[in-house]
Order: structure tokens, then C-alpha cells, then sequence
DNA sequence: CAAGGAGTATACCGATTGGTATACTAAAGA
DNA sequence: TCTTTAGTATACCAATCGGTATACTCCTTG
């Protein structure tokens, strides 16, 4: 019985592992299913389709992931800094504890909008956004006047840590050293003050 | 004779269009020449391959692009905000020419690396990544300091820009609002001096 | 006019796609 | 022991995949 319910998480790992290598699209299902040692009904008997195969994954890692930033996002209390240093610090994390998971998740993100993955994908990397565009909003007293450039900030916040962790995937760079606290305290510094120093 | 060779970037350009909307593995041959009003034996007469299809609009796309920033980051002299903003104008303006293939361009560049289609944008992407690393080493001397972080500089800045031009296309902001000069300042400005102003 | 090549379509290829009908096995509850 | 149920496999489906062999229609050149 145990292995049974095993099954299960070997079909979502093999998911996984094949869409972060060759892309969503570019996987079948049977290659799916031969890479975790089971059929394809099994494969069906747990995600009802493909596509579902993918929501699971967002619904059951992609979410607490989601919530790990909205607290600590809802959790600022004053010092704008180490706030944006935690999240930095946590999405280096999220990305380090599963790698494959993430850079599959920032794949999908960047990946056609028409495409049935990114309409699954989408809702989850919006409420990152948003979590962080309420910090910034909530922030406003310790920035400045920010006018409205709360978006702004986020958009450069994510483009620089998510172009990060893209850049040390393509390189190949292991997580222990990508995830290295100085690097990613010099990501936020450098987005606060600029390139001067 | 003359709408022969039209048909040939009738194909390209509906290949780009669908690559763009549903992404490069989810879309057909047989849909491309569908679009394009031709049958799939033409397709393969002019792209030899799928893929084919894909190295054709990078190479006639892609490469003048490449040309285009390369020669910007060349011209630099001393005043480095400004190189900085002519290069963010320049992806900002050849993303407002063709909008769907600069969308396309970094789609393909943010997938599985595995994926064939990244293996051929790669190399495009490098040399823009090259480009502005040449710039950011030659800027030394009038940005301070950078004992080997040019490369976080063009990380962060490659970030920013093609983050922002990713979620303006998310929200569908038509190219002639989001290509609007002040905002590019604005992104330019913060990278080089912070969030605080 | 004849020859040849560029460009296009009909019709096909084997392989694979996502997905399923059906029957089986094993374990658990009555 | 009998029945039920979760889980799995064999074997199949129509449709589509990327790709091609062949023949045709033009147009150009000799």
C-alpha cells in the first residue's frame, strides 16, 4: 500500500523533473509515466489529465511557496531593508530547496501567454506581485514619496532577483553557492542605493 | 513570382505569431502553413525543419538586434547613464517594432534549457549579455570601484529591463505607452541610483 | 518551342500524441 | 468467505505530430 501512494509522488517528481528539462509542451505523458515506472492510466488515475498534472504541482508546491513571501511580506515593521533582504533571501531559498520546481515555475512564467501552462502558472506569480506590491505600498512612509512607482519597484525587485537565479541556473552554479547571503544583500543594496557605493 | 517569395515571409511571420501566443512546442507545422495560407510541403521547401523555422527568424530578427546594442555599448564615451539609457531605449524600441517577436525572443530565453528552441536562442542572448558586460568593464573608471561586479550589474539591469517589458505585455499595454522615454528614465535612473530620490 | 528549375499541392509515411475501456490484482471490511 | 474498492496494466482509440515522395504548374532561359 505504501509504495501505491508513492506512486503518486514519483508520477508528480518525474513531472517535474521532465518539464524543468525540456519544457511543458515538449513532454508526453508516457515519457512522464515510463520515467516514474508506472502506466499511463495510473498516471491519469491520480492527475485526471496533463494539465492537471501541473496544477497539482502549483497547488501543492508553488502555494505554500506563495504564502512563506505573503507572510513575511504582512510581517514588515518598519525597517524597508531587512524586509526586502528576507524576501530576497526566501526566494533564493524556495529556489534552493527545489531547484527544478522553480526554474520551472519562472519558465512557465515567462513562457507564452496564450500557452495553457502559463494560464496556470499565472495566478500564482500574481499573488507574489501583490504581496510585494503591498509592501512597498506599506512602506511608503520609510521611501519616500513613491507616487505610484510602488509597481515600479516591484517590477525591478522581481526582474533582479528572478533574472538572478536564471542567470546561476543557465551557469549551473549549485544553490549552496548561488544562495550565498553577501551576493543576494548585494542584489538588495544595489537596488536601494544604485550602482554607486 | 513576387507573392512566392512573399510566401515565405508570410510563413515566418506566422510561425512568429503563433510561437509568440502558444509557445514553440505547442504549435504545429501543419497550423503554421494553416495561417499563412500554404500547405506544409512549402514550409519545409523554404525551412527545412521546425526548428529550421526558428533559426531562420533569429537570424534574420535576432542577429540585426544583436548588431544594434552591440554597436550602442561600442560607442560609449564616459558618460555612462547615458549608454545605459540609449541601451534601454534601444530593447524598448526594437520590443515596439515587433512586439511579438521581441516577446518571443524572451520567452524562449527564460525555458527549459534542455528545450531545443533555447539552444538556438542562447547564443543570441549571450551576445547581448556580452555586449553590455564590455560596457559595464569600460565604464570603470566613472563608476567606481567594480572589482568583478560588472556581471551582477548587467544581471540586475538585463533584469529590470526585460522584466518590465514581460509585464507590460502581461497587462497588454500597447508598445507606444510602455516605450514612453520618462518611464525608461525612471527604470535607468533607479538602477543607477537606488529607490531612494 | 523545348528544357529546366523554382515553387506548390495531393497524398502519404511511421511514430507519437493525449486519453480511455476493460480487466486484473491486492487488500480491507463485512 | 464474499464484496468492495483503490490501484495498476494490457490494449486500444482517433487525432496529430514532424516530415516526405511525387507530380504538377508556372516562369525563365536557351
Amino acid at each position: 500500500m505504501e509504495d501505491r501512494t508513492d506512486n503518486r509522488a514519483k508520477i508528480l517528481e518525474s513531472a517535474v523533473h521532465l518539464f524543468y528539462q525540456r519544457g511543458y509542451d515538449a513532454v508526453g505523458v508516457q515519457e512522464i509515466a515510463l520515467a516514474a515506472g508506472v502506466t499511463k492510466p495510473t498516471l491519469y488515475y491520480y492527475f485526471k489529465s496533463k494539465l492537471g498534472l501541473l496544477e497539482a504541482f502549483l497547488k501543492e508546491w508553488c502555494e505554500p511557496a506563495c504564502i512563506r513571501l505573503e507572510e513575511i511580506a504582512a510581517a514588515y515593521q518598519g525597517v524597508p531593508s531587512e524586509t526586502l533582504y528576507a524576501l530576497a533571501c526566501t526566494l533564493v531559498d524556495i529556489a534552493k530547496e527545489n531547484r527544478e520546481a522553480y526554474f520551472l515555475l519562472l519558465s512557465l512564467n515567462y513562457s507564452a501567454r496564450e500557452n495553457e501552462a502559463f494560464k496556470a502558472v499565472f495566478p500564482y506569480m500574481r499573488r507574489m506581485f501583490r504581496a510585494m506590491t503591498g509592501f512597498f505600498t506599506g512602506a511608503g512612509d520609510k521611501l519616500g514619496n513613491m507616487n505610484g512607482r510602488q509597481e515600479q519597484f516591484v517590477i525591478s525587485f522581481q526582474g533582479i532577483i528572478n533574472h538572478y537565479i536564471l542567470v546561476m541556473d543557465e551557469r549551473e552554479i549549485p544553490p549552496e553557492e548561488f544562495a550565498d547571503p553577501h551576493a543576494i544583500w548585494e542584489l538588495v543594496r544595489q537596488f536601494m542605493y544604485g550602482i554607486y557605493s
